[in-house]
Parts: structure tokens; sequence; C-alpha cells
DNA sequence: GTCTATAACTAGATAGAC
DNA sequence: GTCTATCTAGTTATAGAC
């Protein structure tokens, strides 16, 4: 296993757990068994790290997810919102297979962007996978027409929210379902549980 | 203005902005215009000034919050979610009128305790105000009694993601809506966007 | 209570030997 | 490509004069 990738899964690790500021690359070399300068040579610097982690699960999720939103997009029916919600599940959980912990890691990683260094992940993201960006308004346009573009805007910036936020904290939501329900719940679990409440949001009455 | 609070209004600033992790005791006292040694001084630590800049919000809405809940709880009439989630309406805008921004703030800096340093704020929220998240359980439970004690749990996880999310980010969010939809959103015109969002998601169909 | 000075430590980044 | 050693700059926290 190459130097690179050592520090890769160190980081991925340890940036989803304690976000990006809260760890130092001292950390992440130590976890990975390099050495401290293999970072800077590598990658750059810490900025470019986090780039990097991001763009291993990007890469390997935006394809299966554009196609999933395409094809419900092309599809003659009309989709329900579910539908449309339900199109991430398989991408998502794909993850899983591709790492170990990936999709809990990936969505962590996804909250943390959003709040850590003042947005400049989200920036990155943005600008770099556009098309999936895209493919989800169209979905969920044609799930949901009489929603106005402002309206579907605040409403998915809610359900990112709502995602990226369970995800960031579902490690400590698992314990306590485990401990007060005694459940045992998944990443999976957690997935099927947000999507209702989710979809039940998007479609709800347009206010004022 | 006592030094002690000029250390307060300054920090609330910077955390909110830039998380307690992002935030250097001495860019505060910068700010604040008092000497560094002051911080360790008045509050002991880092750590203890955080917890005093959640306490001072916290002390002006919770009486205020708890009031309106145990209204609702002890009204003959069944309320809606709506009603439940209005209730927070009022308390939540007094705080513009105890400081500047004030619901803003407040509302990303409980965005910040929930993702930064890995939930101590959260267990300091909880435990210091329980009686608070008691009443909300409550008055949810009797809008909507047919929602197990489970599924209540994990929809009012996600609401607390969906608004403190939403909050942290809020500034970012209302520029774009100012862009692109040439439309000038506040902090109230978000919260009454969210509104019907969260109401629709906890009241949706049970899963599976 | 407020200040200066500084201790004790950690951060990201790099030069240069191998 | 990998290492040690080190630089520069930042951090929290404190001792002690005023």
């Amino acid at each position: 296993m190459s130097t690179k990738n050592k520090i890769l899964d160190a980081a991925e690790v340890l940036f989803a757990d304690k976000g990006f500021n809260g760890t130092s690359l001292r950390e992440i070399t130590s976890l990975g068994e390099v050495n401290l300068a293999a970072v800077n040579y590598h990658f750059g610097s810490k900025k470019e790290l986090i780039k990097a982690v991001m763009s291993r699960y990007m890469n390997e999720l935006s394809p299966r997810l554009e196609s999933a939103l395409a094809a419900l997009c092309q599809d003659d029916v009309q989709p329900t919102l579910n539908d449309v919600f339900s199109a991430f599940i398989g991408p998502l959980l794909h993850l899983n297979e591709f790492k170990e912990n990936g999709t809990s890691t990936f969505l962590q990683l996804l909250g943390r962007g959003y709040t850590d260094s003042q947005g400049f992940l989200r920036w990155f993201l943005t600008t770099q996978y556009p098309d999936v960006f895209a493919h989800f308004t169209q979905a969920v346009h044609k799930a949901y027409p009489e929603l106005s573009a402002e309206e579907m805007f605040w409403r998915l910036h809610f359900t990112m929210g709502t995602i990226v936020f369970t995800m960031s904290s579902s490690d400590a939501l698992i314990d306590i379902a485990h401990s007060d329900f005694e459940r045992e719940v998944d990443i999976a679990g957690v997935i099927k549980q947000v999507i209702p409440y989710v979809a039940a949001g998007v479609a709800a009455p347009i206010a004022f």
C-alpha cells in the first residue's frame, strides 16, 4: 500500500471524527505510520489533502448518482419525491463496498465541509461536480412541478442540512437508539428513517 | 461596559462565524479591545468562556421557550405540529431585542456546538437545560400521539439538524437568495420557510 | 483588575542529507 | 521517495509588576 493511500486513509478517519480544523498533520501521519514530511511531499498542503480526500469519494459516488438521477429524469412516468431521494440509497451504500464504513465516513466529511473552514469545501464541490446538483434539482422539479425555484432552493438546503447533520452525529445517535430503545441500527437504517422525513419536508404545503 | 461583557460580545461573534476551534483568544481580545490575559482572569479557560457565551443566551431563551411549550401542553385542545414549532418563533426572535442579530448568532452557535469539539456542548446543554427538551417532546407527543418514542427521537434529531445546519450557513443562504432570486430575506424569513418543512417531516407517515 | 512578559506547547511547512 | 531537523508563527495559559 502506497504512502499516498496510507495518508488518505488515516486523514479521512480523523477528518470525519474531529473535523478538518481539529485534526493536525501530525495526528494523520502518526495514525498512518508515515513520515510527517510525506504529506507536503505528496499533497503540497493540508488544504490540498482535504480536497484529495473528498475527491476520492466524489469520484466513486458521482457517476452512480448521476445515472440514477438521470434515469428518473428520462423516465416517462412522474416520480414521487420518495423515488428521488431513494435514488441516493444505492450509490451511497455502495461506498461501504468501496471502503469500510465508507457511507458514514463520506457523509460525515460532507457535514464537516459545510461547517468547518468557512465553506471553501462547499465551493469546491459545487464547482467541481455541478452535474450532480443539476440532475438532482431537475428530478425534484419533475416530481413536484408546483414548487418554485426559490422554494426548491430553500427546501433542498434544508434537506442537505438534515442529512449532513444527522450523519455527522450518526455515531452518537446510533448509540442512543441502542441504549434507549434496545434497537440495533446501522447506517442503512438511519438512511431509511430519514428519507420519509425529508421527502415529506420537501413536499410540504407552500408557505407564506 | 465591563471587560467581561466586552469579551463575551466579541467571542460570540467570532465563535458563530468561525467555530470554537477556529477562533483564538487573541482574536477575541483583539476584537473586544481588552488584554489577552483578561480571558483567563475572568473565565479561567477557553472552555469556560464557551459555556459562558452559551449560557447568556440560554438563560434568556429557556424561560420563554418553556412557558410557550408548557402553555401548549396544558391547553385543552390538541395542538398541531405547526403550533408546536411555531412556539419557538417568539422566544427565538426575542433574542434580536436582547442583542443585535441575537437570533441568528445563537442558532449559529448552537450549530457549532453540535459539530465542533465532539459534542461537549451538546452534553452541557442537555444536562443544564433538561426541562426545555422534556416540554418539547411532551408537546410533540400531544400533537402526534401515534408517533412512537423511537420515531420521535429520530425525527426530533432530524429537525434539530435541519434548523441548526440552516442557521449555521444562513448568511451564505441569504446571500444566494438575494443574488439568485432578487429576494430580501432576513432571519425571520428563513424561520418561516423552515417551519412548514420540519412540521411536515415530523408528521410524515411512519416508515417501512 | 489590568497590564507586560514569557513560559510551554502545537501548528503547518521546508531544507537538505540519504 | 523518505527521513531528520528545524523554522516560523501560531496557540493557551500564567507569573508577577503596577
